[in-house]
DNA sequence: TCCTTGTCAAGAGCACTGCTCTCGGATGTG
DNA sequence: CACATCCGAGAGCAGTGCTCTTGACAAGGA
């Protein structure tokens, strides 16, 4: 047992040291807005940098630690708003909140964001492991859309049916996000969170060069006109 | 006369080192799949790297080079692609067509692409040249959209009216890229626009992890759905 | 109690980066 | 021919990721 004890006590440090680690590295991200260097959060830290590397490997390492916490954090904000919604056959209500959720969440953290959405870091690749974490908001809108099916909630708009190349791996998709709709539906849903993820680059890397200024407006109106796309019903009142 | 014979001669061969610079840079980027380095592109032209300082007053104004290039070099793609279709009116047919050189430019340079539309590199600001050859691809969008509006070939779906707050900017927007439309039909090509640079971003950075192959077939059906989306009449045979 | 073992921080060092400076040679201009 | 300009080379500075070695410390077994 004591040994056990013993080990846990090291394990815990060791623990410790990595949040910390990734803290640091994440708020160096955010304030200096500079690339992740180890030796900076070393120093932070009042360490070598060498002795970083007890605890990361490499860089790439620290790296892929702070894209899989990203992911997470993403995931469960998206899970949890979505979650939050007590009417549960308000869909629409549902939609916005996951959508404004995603936002949210990427406007606080743009750095972050930029790591897990943005274009890939040259020599790196990302392991296996953030696959099922980088679905996690999918699944959450996948859901909604299937709700929304069963409950004879989804307008049949646009059901353009997709090529037939296509629809093996959507059904495969479908299967995992939201069984039970068509797979147009599962386009339509696709579309959607594209267009999302497409309109949160865009605001986050400047693209919008002061051309649009309420930028939180805009994004509702598109989060909106996307449910309409997606042929949810939106009971409540329009704004 | 000669000494201006002579300082052409001179500015011809600094314009020559300037292009090849670029070139050397551009294909270190596209092989190596590294971060651009200054000290590497010398290295690869037989020269020190503070000759590269002659051209180049930093590594940076080498990236606002690449960048611009890169912004001229797709805008020129989707103008090229968007004038060489002969049927004037076929206005789906347009659409599919600069949809299409989109993507095609962008998965042949997929580096320069992430450079224009990826995340932002830390600590660079891109300086005011970028914006005019930046918003040519939407401008060529916008003029389809025009067109097929004074045609009466624009379909009111989704004609949601924008929020109010939204509409002054949405006007600026359209005077430039749509003067004829009407707010809500801006709306919908701003968000086709933001889909389809969202679609090329998940296909150039990885976000399909193997579970959409024909990427080229996804995009095509992408594309037609917002046309669809956009109210644009596909009078041509749909595949 | 002594001693082995694992863990950790520190420091030196290598190869690389962006960038600055100076120096010497070439080139075109008067 | 003399002058001015431009350009390439080289040294050097500060920073980077990463490796290796060294010394300190704590935990566990004999």
């Amino acid at each position: 047992m004591t040994e056990r004890t013993a080990g846990s006590i090291r394990a815990r440090v060791r623990a410790e040291m990595l949040e910390e680690i990734k803290n640091v590295a994440r708020r160096q991200l955010a304030e200096d807005g500079t690339d992740l260097s180890l030796r900076a959060v070393a120093r932070d830290m009042g360490m070598v940098s060498s002795a970083v590397y007890r605890y990361f490997a490499s860089r790439d390492e620290l790296l892929t630690a702070l894209i899989l916490d990203a992911y997470n954090a993403l995931g469960e904000a998206c899970e949890k708003a979505g979650a939050a919604v007590e009417d549960r056959s308000d869909f629409a209500g549902r939609w916005l909140a996951v959508a404004h959720a995603l936002r949210d969440w990427a406007v606080a953290r743009p750095h972050e964001y930029a790591l897990i959405y943005g274009s890939p870091v040259p020599g790196y690749a990302a392991p296996q492991d953030t696959v099922e974490p980088s679905i996690r908001p999918v699944v959450v809108l996948g859901a909604i859309l299937n709700d929304a099916h069963n409950a004879g909630a989804l307008a049949g708009v646009f059901a353009t049916p997709p090529p037939k190349a296509l629809l093996p791996e959507l059904r495969a998709i479908k299967d995992v996000v939201a069984p039970d709709v068509s797979e147009a539906a599962m386009v339509r849903a696709l579309i959607a969170w594209t267009e999302l993820f497409g309109a949160i680059s865009f605001e986050l890397f400047g693209r919008f060069n002061d051309t649009i200024t309420d930028l939180a407006g805009w994004y509702d109106h598109q989060a909106r006109m996307m449910a309409l796309f997606l042929g949810i019903d939106d009971q409540p009142a329009h704004v």
